[in-house]
DNA sequence: GAGTTGACACCTAGGTGGCAAGTT
DNA sequence: AACTTGCCACCTAGGTGTCAACTC
């Protein structure tokens, strides 16, 4: 994901972070989180494969798409505490599990991190750039429906203008909206 | 989930298995199966938790709703591989894992197997059974669909009338169908 | 004709930005 | 005035039984 990196790093990139990791009302059920943290600043995410062989590691893409962000500081989910409006750097880091018995003492060699530039990011409750907002529209295949690769324009209705309405009655308000046309894979996640 | 295992049991629980695990559409892109094992009849389903400590095993319930059932002899998803028409018996494996270097020696005692009775099931490709389909339909929410408790039964159409038909195309041949009311939690599934 | 297959409608679950309203 | 919050429409992803068509 490199290209899609640098591209967001030109435009400079921003976070959404909420109080809850978006959107409180998913998170209506509690769930145990892997691996209980202190609930400190500057925690870490452990990915969820982890601990596994090197061999399962390479098998396909190490993907941290379960990593969420949020401005909670008393964030109980295990999710990574950041400030907002402000400009971060990940860091990733691979730990060699070690099996000798007093492996501690050689835990200060038993990793290896890693800091990729091109991933740095603002922290943000609201996108302050809108390129970025668009460049998130195309390359999010969960945001597909804020493009508007031209599917006749009058069918889209300014959001909020149907406040309350309910599916069924958008549905009848509205005209019926034209099969939008497919617009081929695009660039964005996850192409292999 | 005991009461709902014996309440099947007592009808004779059926499994569905097809070729794919269920619907070869759905998995149509290639994804490592975790832990590979010779494609071998008589597989094991790897708990997608483990390896895991004893404390996390506990903290939640140990759901294998990531398990699925097939009939393809070839399969290399890691699914279970069963025989149409056959019962079956599931067996549930909790192992040790031994942090020796000789932990091989004592593999022998190392695990402990589990057996429940009321999950023994028939593997079918259709149910034969129409009261299985039933309480699978009552206790599955993605099966909601299909529950009819009263709802006006008159805007229900029969399945296969509209064979081809957009949603769309259906939404403007069938009446607009009242809102469901709410039935209330059923005692099925995700119940804690 | 019994068993199997696969496209389908209908759900659950949850990841997007938009936007009005709230907070500081 | 700037920042934050929460509900919304709109998606992706995928788990259900149904049923016509198919296989043997």
């Amino acid at each position: 994901m490199g290209s899609l990196w640098e591209e967001f790093n030109r435009l400079g990139t921003e976070m959404i972070v909420t109080k809850a990791g978006r959107y409180a009302f998913h998170s209506s059920s509690w769930l145990a989180a892997g691996r209980a943290e202190p609930a400190a600043p500057g925690r870490v995410h452990f990915h969820p494969d982890s601990p596994a062989k090197g061999a399962q590691w390479m098998r396909q893409i190490v993907s941290f798409d379960k990593l969420k962000l949020t401005n909670n500081l008393l964030d109980d989910n295990g999710h990574i505490i950041l400030n907002s409006m402000h400009r971060y750097q990940p860091r990733f880091h691979v730990v060699f599990v070690d099996p000798r018995r007093d492996s501690e003492r050689f835990a200060h060699q038993n990793f290896k991190s890693f800091s990729f530039p091109e991933t740095q990011f603002m922290a943000v409750t609201a996108y302050q750039n809108h390129r970025i907002t668009q460049l998130k529209i195309a390359s999010n295949p969960f945001a597909k429906g804020f493009r508007d690769g031209d599917p006749e324009p009058w069918c889209r209705v300014p959001a909020g203008s149907l406040l309350g309405a309910t599916p069924h009655a958008r549905a009848t308000l509205l005209p019926p909206c034209p099969e939008k046309q497919e617009k081929g894979p695009t660039f964005g996640y996850g192409q292999q």
